[in-house]
DNA sequence: GCATATAACTTAATCGGTTTAGTAAATCGA
DNA sequence: TCGATTTACTAAACCGATTAAGTTATATGC
């Protein structure tokens, strides 16, 4: 049986009260000598408090519910919850974790099932960049989105990947090198991480004046099979690109295979960059793949920032898109002579 | 404020006990027309039970820690707390992770928050298979460990990949293409589970009486580059292999690139197998990985599985080897006449 | 007709803490 | 010297449930 407070000031010689006062350090009105003996009771007994107890007296668990779509469909999204979580356990808090498996009922049922454990607040995170609209029942908690926006941007703390950012430097960085022909091989599925690369690519096209023929902008899944087959698509076309800027890494070593295929060296004959910086990709080709990162980690530490900041300084509600940085590798080169 | 048990009496006008009797169902002498009245009055406020105060009454959380070295390093092991976490949410339970970031201080400290949350059980996962030594403090409530073995193998229920099984079909694979020069690379660190999958690796050899060179066996850190080196040591060597088993996908993206630039073609020239089946690095590749699969959601369920009969039947110890799958893709062949 | 059993509740203890209000003794001021 | 503070504690309420032990009215047995 674990020590309780009672076990505590018993050897001490006191009452609870005055065990709980001093251990919690509102001693003002406790002498010295009293202070000393509970302290060592406490010490001898080996005394940690029982955190329900204490929960449910003070109304605050200091436990925050970590609700996500999934938890593992993309390979480094996991670092998500990582950052959350070692932020949280600086401050003494702790994640609940629960998934809505993309389904409105299990997620209603989910998130109930955390409030019923009043946890302090809410984190609600996606896999992937998308619109949400939380459940309304998460209104009864400072709440923050990670990974995507709410419907209503007014209604919720929310950080997301800054990808206009990510795409303009992208872009940027091949138009740089001096290509002057880049393709962009898009998710047909279009989700708001596909549109705004897709506006950033169009606008650095269009500011540095560069090819915007039709041809250029082609549709792919989200993986590498379907990369190869756009990238042939573009590759003998009539305009073939001298650069290709994917949705994604995995259509980025769809296009590796498709000009290994066409007999194209990269990144002499064409240079490539991809999104997301999934090293274990990025690392499997040769050479290795220039791509932007997703702030995976960042973004998870900025979310349960935010929440203990609605917590403990009642702060006011914040929305924040986290920056992509460009990790170069060897996939880019000026232009050769096709 | 949330609505209380004692909200749910008055407007039903009974007292509290009767109130919770009907509503978990404990209701033998309860008048149907009682039932009915506070049934409808939970209905009505929206009424859930505070679940803070019911276990610490009951002295049951419903709540599993689950500790591990991190969340994130391994793209896919986050399967393992998809597995875990949907198997207790079936059953009512909730996940309260914790991280112990390989340092022996974090993990005391971590462990000892979850046991003041008075967890009923833990699950001790790590990141990768190793040989680990819970902190004594986990002695207190049931704990399975998870990818991992424990020192003691008598003390805790653990799961672990089958590492003899998925390495052994790696290489009969391979042996029944009809390779009877079968090199491997292994992880230079030397885990337990590069020496069970080098073990199984020599004892297929063995068995089939196959070219057991010593030159054939050579080792790499687990990224692609060194296993890239380690591959052009083998095939520049004086008794190339024509088939490579990888302790894992990173090493053979390494030997794809390698192979690539000493002009072999895989599998015509030289036939691969992985492990891990990471699917975006067995994809990023032409052709496709054929690689071994750790069964991470399998082990993580089967974890949790053990965790609440342990919890509910106070069943016995048990510990668990889950097979890895083979799965097949494109890069074998049987041998060319090199 | 009276003790006894049964039905249908309620009272109050309990889980393990926190905190407000209160008390007794020591100290202070005039 | 006596009321007013101050010091150093403690008693008891409280958080929101569960549950063992009563309580009351009605039904049953003989």
């Amino acid at each position: 049986m674990r020590v309780r407070l009672q076990d505590v000031a018993d050897r001490a010689e006191v009452s609870t009260a005055t065990a709980s006062l001093v251990l919690n350090g509102k001693d003002d009105s406790i002498s010295g000598e009293t202070r000393t003996r509970v302290r060592a009771a406490a010490r001898d007994l080996g005394y940690r408090p029982n955190v329900l107890a204490r929960s449910l007296r003070s109304q605050r668990t200091r436990a925050i519910g970590f609700i996500s779509d999934e938890v593992a469909t993309t390979p480094y999204a996991g670092a998500m919850i990582q950052g959350a979580q070692s932020v949280a356990d600086e401050h003494g808090y702790v994640l609940l974790l629960a998934n809505t498996d993309y389904h409105p009922n299990v997620e209603q049922r989910t998130v109930e099932a955390l409030l019923d454990r009043q946890i302090d607040a809410a984190i609600y995170a996606t896999m992937y960049h998308r619109i949400v609209e939380p459940p309304t029942a998460l209104g009864a908690i400072p709440t923050v989105i990670l990974d995507s926006r709410p419907k209503d941007e007014a209604a919720f703390s929310w950080v997301a990947p800054d990808e206009i950012g990510g795409a303009t430097a992208a872009v940027e960085h091949l138009a740089k090198a001096g290509h002057r022909r880049i393709a962009m091989i898009n998710d047909q599925v279009g989700p708001p991480a596909a549109v705004e690369r897709e506006i950033a690519w169009r606008t650095v096209l269009e500011a540095r004046d560069l090819d915007r023929h039709p041809d250029l902008l082609t549709y792919a899944a989200t993986d590498s099979a379907s990369g190869a087959q756009a990238a042939t698509r573009l590759l003998e076309g009539e305009n073939p690109p001298s650069a290709v800027f994917c949705f994604n890494d995995r259509i980025a070593a769809g296009v590796y295979i498709a000009a290994t295929r066409l007999g194209l060296t990269i990144p002499r004959d064409l240079s490539v960059v991809g999104y997301d910086n999934q090293v274990l990709v990025a690392e499997a080709v040769d050479p290795g793949l220039t791509s932007v990162q997703l702030p995976h980690d960042e973004m998870g530490r900025w979310a349960m920032e935010q929440v203990l900041s609605l917590l403990d300084k009642g702060a006011g509600l914040q929305c924040k898109r986290m920056p992509c940085p460009l990790v170069e590798r060897g996939s880019v080169a000026p232009p050769g002579q096709l």
